[in-house]
RNA sequence: GGGGAGAUUCCAGAGCGGCCAAAUGGGACGGACUGUAACUCCGUUGUAGUGAUACUUCGCAGGUUCGAAUCCUGCUCUCCCCA
């Protein structure tokens, strides 16, 4: 028995969060055959550069890559600075505008500082897939899509989904996992890890590497995180994220705002809690605790883990005053200082106010929300857009659900 | 290569010469209720204007008409069927 085996707590431990392994003894089976030939293990994490926001979604995966590395395995980030240029298919049928290769440097970058919340970025190798793929000969291309059979592909539940709807699919799309694949081959892979809706991309390097000789890696996936909508997969172009980077007030409003349904899920998923207190949690909500309750700690908690816990009571007692004291008066208001909204008069309509504090809303928008009753000041509902207020300090303004200001 | 269907506002999807800034549903936003949850109910949902109204929008470019999302021509793209 391996010495990494005969603890099987670490091996629940790394095994925590995965959804899939693919083979099912996988992880077993690569960690012993490290062990016999005396290496680390090679982990892959592909990402696109295109939107470069990481959010709770990713930290799942990144997590357990950080367990790995914790262990004094290899971690390699391929940026898919080629693929990119080609694009995941989503089936939403986007064409993505192509990225330039200073676009792809800077998502890059940002990527690689967000990883450091997470990762220990210094001890990461990071390679860029166009290394390999822009001097590809078209017969090297051939040869691997040799390999590779039209069935197999349209296997891919996105493809033979939208196939079967009639909705488009462009040829280069059906690359994309065959190139993703062939990362690995290059890399030498092998574990690869991503998303469940990775799967499939990542078994195309399983085969690739089976033809090239080599073991083929090992496939982890995590489950999907879903957004603060409650449906759909977290996800930066629904709009449904929650950013590592999101200031702790933000980070916080988003967490209640979720869906009590998720609240197991993002227990599981997004806290640092032991399996004990989170089991211990799960027995409080079934016996009827208000799931408030562990939405506050969840947000905490996570908080805690982005920026630190001192952050996380500040914006805990900012949501406390803003969103729940009942009464206007009490409740927490950003300053704006009059003179910084220039050269006004010391009295302005109601919609020019707005505007003012809210810059980026049309004024159309602007008086939709006033005439819709959004718009209090001083705690009293304005809702003609024409009245016109006296510019004092002291005034408070409530503009919609989120948004108090102070004039000082 | 041949034949047919189609491209509408965030999405789905009606409209097929004026009553169309464009039905309906979803989403989003706001209000009431609440725990910034869910449920339910109500309102809003192109931009500018106090308003009358003006302007931009129905794949792209032209044309017919007093008037076009609606008709004509060309182009681009998509789907289906046949080869």
């Amino acid at each position: 028995m391996s010495e990494i085996l005969k603890s099987s707590q670490k091996m629940n431990a790394l095994k925590e969060n995965v959804e899939i392994f693919l083979p099912e003894n996988g992880l077993e089976q690569k960690l012993e055959q490290a062990e016999r030939e005396n290496r680390k293990l090679v982990i892959k994490l592909g990402f696109d550069p295109t939107a470069p926001d990481l959010h709770l979604g990713h930290a799942i995966v990144l997590k357990k890559l950080k367990q790995f590395q914790d262990l004094g395995h290899r971690i390699v980030i391929v940026i898919g600075s080629f693929t990119a240029r080609i694009g995941d298919p989503t089936g939403k049928n986007k064409s993505r505008p192509p990225l330039s290769k200073e676009d792809v440097a800077v998502n890059a970058q940002t990527y690689v500082n967000q990883l450091s919340k997470i990762l220990d970025v210094s001890r990461c190798e990071i390679v860029y897939n166009s290394d390999w793929l822009d001097t590809l000969q078209l017969s090297e291309m051939i040869q691997l899509l040799s390999k590779v059979t039209v069935a197999q592909i349209m296997h891919r539940t996105d493809f033979s989904k939208r196939f079967q709807e009639n909705t488009p699919i462009a040829m280069h799309e059906l690359f994309y996992p065959i190139m993703q694949g062939f990362d690995s081959v290059k890399i030498q892979a092998d574990i690869e890890m991503g998303g469940t809706d990775q799967l499939f991309n990542c078994t195309m390097g399983r085969q690739l590497q089976e033809t090239e000789g080599m073991s083929p890696q090992i496939v982890m996936c995590m489950p999907l995180l879903r957004g603060t909508d409650g449906h759909e997969k977290m996800s930066k172009s629904l709009n449904n994220i929650i950013g590592l980077t999101d200031e702790p007030n933000e980070m916080f409003g988003k967490i209640m705002s979720i869906p009590d349904t998720l609240l197991p899920d993002y227990l599981q998923l997004v806290t640092d809690f032991s399996q004990a207190e989170k089991q211990e949690w799960l027995e409080k909500l079934a016996q009827g605790e208000n799931p408030m309750t562990l939405k506050k700690a969840i947000a905490l908690n996570v908080i805690g883990q982005y920026h630190n816990e001192a952050e996380a009571m500040k914006a805990q007692e900012f949501f406390a005053q803003r969103f729940q004291s009942k009464t206007f008066q009490e409740k927490n208001f950003t300053p704006v200082s009059l003179q910084e909204l220039e050269g006004i008069e010391s009295e302005v309509t109601v919609i020019d106010l707005c505007k003012l504090l809210l810059q980026n809303e049309s004024k159309a928008n602007l008086k939709r929300l006033i005439e819709g009753g959004g718009v209090t000041v001083n705690d009293e509902k304005v809702l003609g857009a024409q009245e016109k207020i006296k510019l004092e300090t002291a005034t408070k303004i409530k503009l919609g659900k989120r948004h108090y200001f102070e004039l000082v």
